[in-house]
DNA sequence: TTATCTGTTATATAATTTGTATAACAGATA
DNA sequence: TATCTGTTATACAAATTATATAACAGATAA
């Protein structure tokens, strides 16, 4: 799996590569599971510190997307993804919110907007 | 007009209220050339220090939401809102892909997702 | 004229976040 | 025994965020 990141971006680099392994998961590429690097090989592979993949990590277990195994190593969980529920649906809105708003200021209408997330759901589906 | 602002959140203040203002063209609350307070006045009324609002200001006139004018004032550009060039939509992309990712993970269908982004546009439309 | 308001700019400071650098520990494996 | 795992601790540098004062120049109102 090769994990591409930007580091001249404003997200931070951890951030991003939460991201990259969740759209991993949403794509089908990372099955429930399948075994990730261990934070030290992933870490020299990207080119980055132990502690940021670790961050990472950490983060996408606390949230309920991996599992943690003293010795056995990180696996995607193979108990199933964490559900949409409440907590995650008005977090999703929260970020929703601003970039609907300024589509509308930039005069883009609801269908062209719909489109883009059609596509985008295609495109990471494969 | 009444601007909320979350001092828990992990957004910082200046990007939350550049996004209300944007929020409040797209809703229609704000014309084009309405008039808004001024960097000291808006600061003395959410509370918060002076360069902070000037900071949300700037980002809103560089992308064009707003012109700033010596003596007169702040205002909603009056000649209209930017376009949704391919700069703007690449960016959206961007920002809509991990939030689709995670819905995909979470066991969202596409339709589900679409309603959602549908409620928030009538929504913010009023 | 004087006083006040505007955006703007310049400094300085504190707190938080981000990312890196080493090091060590305990459990499992080869 | 040596190596690999996740974990934890500590320290540090850099950038970001937010505040605090202060000053300037142009316009307006008293």
């Amino acid at each position: 799996m090769v994990i591409l990141l930007d580091f001249q971006s404003d997200r931070p680099i951890y951030v991003q590569l939460k991201e990259k392994i969740i759209e991993g998961i949403a794509s089908g590429r990372l099955k429930l599971g399948d075994p990730l690097p261990s934070v030290r090989s992933l870490a020299k592979d990207i080119g980055i510190n132990m502690h940021t993949v670790n961050k990472a990590y950490q983060l996408l277990k606390q949230d309920g997307f991996i599992q943690i195994h003293r010795q056995k190593g990180v696996v995607v969980n193979p108990d199933g993804m964490p559900p949409a529920d409440e907590v995650y649906i008005s977090q999703l809105e929260e970020n929703l919110r601003p970039l609907i708003s300024e589509s509308i200021c930039r005069g883009m209408s609801e269908a062209d907007f719909l489109s883009h997330c059609r596509r985008l759901f295609q495109d990471i589906q494969k």
